[in-house]
RNA sequence: GGUCGCGUAGCUCAGCUGGAUAGAGCAUCUGCCUUCUAAGCAGACGGUCACAGGUUCGAAUCCUGUCGCGAUCACCA
């Protein structure tokens, strides 16, 4: 039992002993620091129930469980607030019961349980991934290690959007002006270089329209006729058609962008355990859409489209099939949900990484799925985020006003290398060792800065401004990991139990590791990475201090040197382990 | 216009299942490297929690309204 539950128990029999009123539940909170105790009992809900002054009832109580708990020491009453300290043998107890455990506040799979699937990137094949990317990929990876880690069994996937006009638009701007250019030819990463036809395709385009306009046309009819337009739309015919010359084209362009995907994935470490193609899968809700016909969940209209009603759920009407018969992104959506179930039957909930632009696609998909009789349609949950704005508004790749994910990976990088050759701490290090450590801090700062903040708040970036690398901060992290692992480096560990008394910097701690496991919990349930970020960064701020106002190697005996030095390694693993799930790595030296 | 989200220190963010005097980092200022790594520590400065009502013993937190910002309301994805 935990102490927060003997505790309440010992309260609730507190009252029934002093006031002969049963109470249902009795509120904790954290005492504040400039209080003594260690845990607080608010008692004001309590006067619901029995009348009297929350001082004096608070003193009753207090004065129970000084009698009745063996790890309560004392107590001071502070308005209604009943504050308990508590005896150092707790904590030392709850310490050596997780010291030598290397997984702390992980939970093992249980395999009675269905798992998740985490979907996430999901990237368009015509252009290079870009700072939005890395947000939704950032958290889809970290959500699906804290799932995880919450005890769930996780797979990763994505939908890989790699058929459409704008894919067409890119094959046809490389197909005309080219001039068979290819990743070897010329450098450049495969998806770079598709993503350059595709902006080669909107200026040509753009040209196209300017001249119409100018030789009489009105702009709606230019936007529309533009000869390079209908070309890509020919083109797109050709492919649903299978002509063999597109498909020859679309293969090898999509398998330059797989290539540089790959590339870009590898860089930010994230990875899929499995992968679904839009062009395996468009056609495939269709089939479903012909049974919610018949169950009478879609309707056809007059011209032949399909729809589903849902204003009486309060939504609009919604097209899930065209007039032509063709699949929209929402046929789409219902058969790749309804695949992946059936290609993993030990799924019993999905979890979207996408935007919060598309907020309402969800609400309505997931009303469809619930409509058409799917018991785990109640599962599914759309990881909705803000979007990644810069200072001029909203990146758009065919403007070239995006962040380049794999430019900024470097920059990272090489911020890290500067700070770090200016800190000079690393002689003995090998250019290897040192390239590697660069990486791992630069790009440890970026998914911090990004993973730290609430998913659903919009972020403003501005590039001229540089990420942290001080204070609320990875590296910030990173160092103190660093400098207890130079610690162990330097002692000798005993696993040995040691009782000691408790230095107040050494109880924060502690008190702080303590609620580890609770967060794990926390972040999985609300699938929020900030979360694990925010308790990482208390964690290491107590450390830090207890660091530099303690010393460790220096302890006044052996007993408490071998604690402090133990005490130090768990708050390592537990940085180890929370920065784990963020998908950031520690280092042994910085 | 309908719907959804957001609004906390100069800036970036915590806190939001109601509880004590609203917390961090950056920036600015003051101390601290002959002791375990100064990407650090100790401290100062900085707030009408957008605004107005309401519920409550108690509201940044819950409810209603107003304002501001954003998204969405396609036979695009």
């Amino acid at each position: 039992m935990s102490l927060q539950e003997t505790l309440s128990n010992q309260v609730k029999l507190a009252v029934l002993a002093s006031f002969n009123v049963e109470i249902e539940s009795v509120e904790f909170q954290a005492t504040r620091k400039e209080f003594a105790g260690d845990i607080t009992v608010v008692v004001f809900p309590m006067l619901r129930y029995l009348k009297g002054n929350p001082v004096q009832i608070g003193e009753t109580i207090g004065g129970y469980l000084v009698e009745n708990v063996d790890d309560v020491k004392a107590f001071n009453v502070v308005k209604g607030f009943l504050n308990i300290e508590i005896s150092d043998s707790y904590y030392l107890n709850f310490f050596n019961g997780i010291k030598n455990n290397d997984s702390f506040g992980f939970v093992q799979p249980n395999p009675d349980e269905k798992a998740i699937m985490v979907e996430y990137s999901s990237p368009n094949t015509n252009k290079p991934l870009h700072l939005g990317h890395i947000r939704n990929n950032l958290l889809g990876y970290s959500v699906s290690e804290i799932l995880k880690a919450s005890g769930k069994k996780v797979y990763k996937t994505q939908i890989i959007n790699d058929r459409g006009i704008h894919i067409c638009k890119s094959m046809l701007a490389w197909k005309c002006y080219g001039n068979n250019e290819t990743p070897e030819s010329t450098g450049l990463k495969g998806d770079k270089l598709v993503g350059n036809y595709y902006v080669k395709f909107d200026q040509e385009y753009k040209k196209e329209i300017e001249s119409l306009v100018a030789s009489g046309a009105s702009e709606e009819e230019a936007i529309k006729n533009a000869p390079i337009l209908l070309e890509a739309q020919d083109m797109l015919r050709k492919w649903e058609a299978g002509d063999e010359e597109t498909v020859t084209l679309w293969k090898t362009m999509n398998a330059w962008v797989y290539d540089g995907f790959n590339e870009t994935y590898k860089n930010l470490g994230v990875d899929f355990d499995t992968l679904y193609y839009e062009s395996n899968t468009y056609l495939l809700g269709k089939e479903f859409v012909a049974e919610g016909l018949k169950s009478g969940v879609f309707q056809t209209e007059a011209d032949g489209s399909v729809w589903c009603d849902l204003t009486d759920e309060g939504l609009d009407k919604k097209i899930v099939q065209r007039a032509d018969g063709t699949a929209v992104y929402m046929t789409q959506d219902i058969g790749t949900a309804i695949q992946r179930i059936k290609d993993f039957p030990d799924v019993g909930g999905m979890v979207y990484t996408v935007g919060n632009e598309q907020d309402y696609h969800f609400q309505v998909l997931f009303l469809i799925l619930k409509k058409l009789g799917f018991d785990w349609a109640k599962n599914l949950y759309h990881l909705s985020y803000g979007m990644v704005d810069l200072p001029s508004g909203k990146m758009k790749s065919r403007e070239g006003t995006v962040v380049d994910a794999d430019d900024l990976v470097e920059e990272m990088a090489s911020t890290a290398e500067e700070i770090s050759k200016e800190l000079g701490k690393l002689e003995g290090y090998s250019k290897e060792e040192k390239k590697a450590l660069y990486k791992t801090i630069g790009i440890g700062a970026l998914k911090y800065y990004i993973l730290k903040v609430d998913p659903k708040k919009r972020i403003l970036f501005d590039p001229k401004e540089s990420i942290d690398f001080q204070g609320n901060a990875a590296p910030y992290i990173q160092m103190a990991y660093a400098r207890i692992q130079s610690i162990l480096r330097k002692a000798s560990i005993e696993e040995k139990d040691v009782t000691v008394e408790l230095h107040a910097k050494e109880k924060e701690l502690l008190k702080q590791l303590q609620l580890f496991p609770e967060v794990v919990q926390n972040a999985a349930s609300q699938h929020s990475p900030a979360l694990i970020a925010n308790y990482t960064y208390d964690l290491v701020k107590v450390f830090s201090s207890f660091y530099q106002n303690v010393s460790i190697l220096g302890a006044d005996n052996e007993e408490e040197k071998m604690f402090r030095v133990q005490l130090s390694k768990v708050v390592a693993n537990t940085i180890k382990n929370a920065f784990s799930v963020l998908g950031i790595q520690v280092p042994e030296r910085m």
